[in-house]
DNA sequence: GGTGAAACCCTCGTGAG
DNA sequence: CTCACGAGGGTTTCACC
């Protein structure tokens, strides 16, 4: 992980479809060595796939939500953490310090669908104390990179 | 939007690398036709770009901290979130609904630079509360793409 | 919109420095 | 580790359906 390496990853990340000539005119290297250094790049999982960043408007994902959660006492931490992984809607997952034990990232079509949310965290005994807040608008959004659905 | 197009960013999502006609075999489309679906996702921003998902931590940014910020009632939102836009650390910035006024992600090398970031941060004079949070670990995390530095 | 074929360009081995 | 070259394959465009 040297400059040139930090420079390709800036590259790939502005356009990942530049062609390796592109690239390597940009860095001063042959197209060959800029290839030989993606595929190092790959391989060690630096990086670690090429994806796309999708407008979650038109996706129909409108609204982004942040819930706070602070897991029942005999909650199961392993099967909460399934259900995280395996619900499309929850982009973001964390296990962070203060005095909620979780924080979880959303992206629903409308507020509405938040409730049916939080009636299935309920439903499956997780829930103690939540509280959800929603982004009215967002100055700097990040990418939107739909969930693995493999 | 069809049935077809949600498909094809299925499959880009996953890997962005795979073949016109590796991706019409699967949706049962010829390469062209594959081609120019993407084309028209592109052209009409459901598709912003082709980029690169990272790891984080192989980046040496291994940790992922929240921010709440209420800002300071005289300060100037403009210009707050035009340095949450300039500020490479600042992965989203969101304008949220609650008792604070902003959600702010974003990723350190290590849990010290969050003082500079904050301190920074009122030397601005944007500060009124803030309240700071780590995650320990994320079960869903997201993908990582770096901001554009353009 | 979709298809098939052709031209073009890019990618990715190989071998040499 | 980098480069040059060439074969193979992918992308792109076109006329046509």
């Amino acid at each position: 992980m040297d400059e040139i390496d930090r420079k390709i990853i800036d590259l790939l990340s502005l356009d990942a479809k530049r062609s390796l000539a592109d690239i390597g005119g940009t860095v001063g290297l042959s197209p060959s060595s800029v290839n030989e250094r993606i595929r190092r790049l790959t391989a060690s999982g630096v990086i670690k796939r090429f994806t796309v960043d999708l407008d979650p408007a038109a996706m129909g994902l409108e609204t982004l939500v942040f819930v706070w959660i602070a897991l029942r006492e005999d909650a199961d931490e392993a099967s909460f953490r399934d259900f995280a992984e395996t619900n499309p809607a929850i982009l973001e997952c964390h296990h962070v310090t203060g005095s909620w034990s979780y924080l979880i990232k959303l992206r629903v079509v409308a507020a509405p669908e938040i409730e049916g949310f939080l009636t299935d965290l309920k439903a499956r005994k997780f829930l103690g104390r939540t509280e959800t807040l929603i982004a009215l608008s967002s100055s700097v959004s990040g990418a939107f990179v739909q969930k693995g659905s493999s």
